[in-house]
DNA sequence: ATTGCGGTTTTTGCCC
DNA sequence: GGGCAAAAACCGCAAT
């Protein structure tokens, strides 16, 4: 049989091109994100484990949110201090 | 907002500096921002309900936006991300 | 904008159904909803000149952004207080 | 406000309760959280290393998110949509 | 049960 | 172009 009709232009390198997109390349960079998305997924449910435990032991969801986000945002502000920032407020009396 | 309303030590001259700050004109620079987002925000909300208005006539809020976000850009752009998402998807054969 | 010259089946009412959507409705929906957004930006746009204003005056912008963030915060930090958030923290020595 | 370092203080008795709150309980699910979410962040860099990556070789980060997004979802779900705003842009003779 | 709402996270747009 | 602020999507809760 002659010839299959045209191989759609294989590349001559190794990289599978198509419509002048590096193919190969394309699919393992969104493996990779997929993949990593789906570990934080798992953490994210892990995460979720352990607050469903703690409103069975009896503590307030809501208020454990607010203390994780205050932990959080306090290294921060220590930051804001002695700064220009200070300046500021203390020119408008704050 | 209870900032107390106490001037802290007017300088002589009319400019009231604080720690070498021109505490008046940041004051103004201040409460000028900070009137103008109050209008913004006013809007923000009236936005907000004309989306609840479609939601309970039966549109899509989702696409709603989906058009308006079309409509902003340039019918060029629309078309090359479009394309753009075309090529990518053929190489991956999706 | 060019609307499609197609009237294809105008309804017996004034409503002009296009596939089954109310057009009219829909466009008024998006059409005030521009609107809005338009004014939405000319704000932002004056804002943005009091900032530009307050950087020729010397003031250091990022900083006033910070005061004016704080002093929208602050007023919610107050009801921080007097809560169970208050046990728990000192429940963790915090 | 500068919070002391932080080692928040371990109870002399077992039963570490502190105003009626099961300290070492509470003490212990932050801790979990706050580990788990030290991976999450760690993971959600690597993530964006990749779209650093793949931006550096001249691929449309934006599209790729589309691309991850559309596969997300399920295939049905995708169609819907795509229909419902061609039904709207239809409408609206766009 | 359904739907609005608040808060969180993710995405987008902007300014430097 | 990289970091930062605003907008949008998402999620769980609550209230009806």
């Amino acid at each position: 049989m002659a010839r299959a009709a045209r191989p759609l232009r294989m590349s001559v390198t190794k990289e599978s091109e198509v419509g002048g997109i590096a193919a190969d390349r394309l699919r393992s960079i969104i493996e990779r994100i997929e993949r990593l998305e789906e570990e934080r997924k798992a953490l994210a449910s892990d995460i979720k484990d352990i607050y469903a435990e703690a409103k069975s032991a009896g503590f307030e969801v809501k208020v454990i949110r607010q203390l994780i986000a205050i932990r959080k945002r306090e290294p921060a502000e220590v930051a804001e201090q002695e700064t220009l920032l200070d300046l500021y407020r203390r020119a408008l009396g704050m």
